[in-house]
DNA sequence: ACAAAACTGTCATTTAAGTGTCATAGTCGA
DNA sequence: TCGACTATGACACTTAAATGACAGTTTTGT
């Protein structure tokens, strides 16, 4: 599962030579030169991360920026900021909006894909290959494999899904619609209570009878791990 | 609940001077100089974020880095490292072995808060302001919590939306008619007799009985909190 | 390619939790 | 003290979630 990358570029060349490096790190890579585009694209898409140039075509980067965070299904989405100005003022203020990093022009791919990682490492922790910890409960997402206090649970697929999905989001509370589009997929025309079934049959795999239920049911809210 | 920092840094001047504006932006530091003390101090309080320099004494600061993403207990802890040297070699090196971020020395205090900011609000949204606080009663509005020193308090839905809307306005007397459009909505057909209900509930729920009650009645006003 | 096994989504039903209203008792302040 | 306002407990009613069954799909092993 490759992560999926927006970038934010109207300069070709720059933008080619970025989604080349990205490409080659097997990322799977949109671009746009446009900053409404590129809302419209994150938006659908919900990328796993932003790359997102200051001084772009018809809005200010640091407006899409803005809004990126102001809409709910890409308010978490980690965002770079690009710029050619090095000013530690222009810095701050990128990172104030809400931009999880900010890389200098002139830059190297490496040093960007560094810290694309660093980013996606913190982010989506599993896209990384780290296994994911809540409690007693770890998964792997190299092997595929899931267990409760060292002991092995096997799960089905859409199980496994929904429990990265919690285990990257911890604590949180998430709603049966954005489970939904999280685990199925934006157009996926799923039932909402279809959500609970696999909610429960999640507990039932995870949870020992009689143990501690990990899954916490919010009630009008949704459900959270932990 | 301030979030928990650890600094490593040998110098002292320096040292000094990033206690002294991290504990001004209300964090909670420990600082050391040694390495092998700071790997110690770090398994023991699991602090929410690390600053640690490249170079320190004893062990270098990037041998400290992976030996800290090594160990279960930080694994998970975001660490920015600080170095004097500006090379793209280093600053990928410090990425790749697992650090979030990088900032290279000279650095302006608030640039470090800055970034320091932009990855807690990732790894713990709650510490990074978003927590409501009143006197002793915090709601988490992501994870859908509330506790009264410390301690899971229950609530219903309507009891949550009501305490959130009282702790966005903390101290504020709210009139029974603001109160159900601000909570039930603005078509809401509900008696304004039930607010007092709901309050009476939501009394019930956040004081310990016997103990203070956080909710004041404005006889022919409304209600506040705190 | 085929059959068995595993997995999914949906629905009807059961169970649980939360809510609004009202009648009544209590409280506060002029 | 009186009258207006608020607190409280009971209760019927809504709403939400858990569950069990089932038919249709997909996957897997042979």
């Amino acid at each position: 599962m490759a992560a999926r990358l927006l970038i934010v570029e109207d300069d070709p060349a720059l933008a080619e030579l970025l989604v080349w490096h990205f490409e080659a790190e097997g990322y799977d890579v949109t671009q746009t030169a446009d900053g409404e585009e590129a809302l419209l694209l994150a938006a659908e898409q919900t990328p796993d991360a932003i790359i997102l140039d200051w001084m772009i075509e018809n809005i200010s980067g640091i407006e899409v920026c803005r809004r990126l965070r102001r809409a709910s299904e890409t308010s978490n989405v980690p965002i770079i900021m690009l710029t050619a100005r090095g000013e530690e003022e222009d810095r701050i203020r990128g990172l104030e909006t809400g931009a999880d990093d900010y890389v200098t022009k002139p830059f190297s791919p490496r040093e960007l894909i560094a810290r694309m990682a660093a980013i996606l490492r913190r982010s989506r922790p599993a896209l990384a290959g780290k296994t994911l910890k809540v409690e007693d409960l770890e998964l792997d997402p190299i092997a595929h494999r899931v267990r409760r206090s060292g002991q092995e649970v096997p799960l089905g697929p859409t199980e496994f899904r929904l429990l990265q999905h919690f285990m990257e989001r911890p604590g949180r509370v998430l709603s049966r619609g954005q489970l939904v589009t999280g685990v199925w997929g934006h157009d996926s025309d799923i039932e909402e209570r279809t959500v609970d079934v696999q909610v429960k049959r999640l507990r039932a795999a995870i949870n020992a009878p009689g143990g501690k239920d990990l899954i916490r049911t919010v009630r009008s809210a949704g459900y959270s791990l932990g």
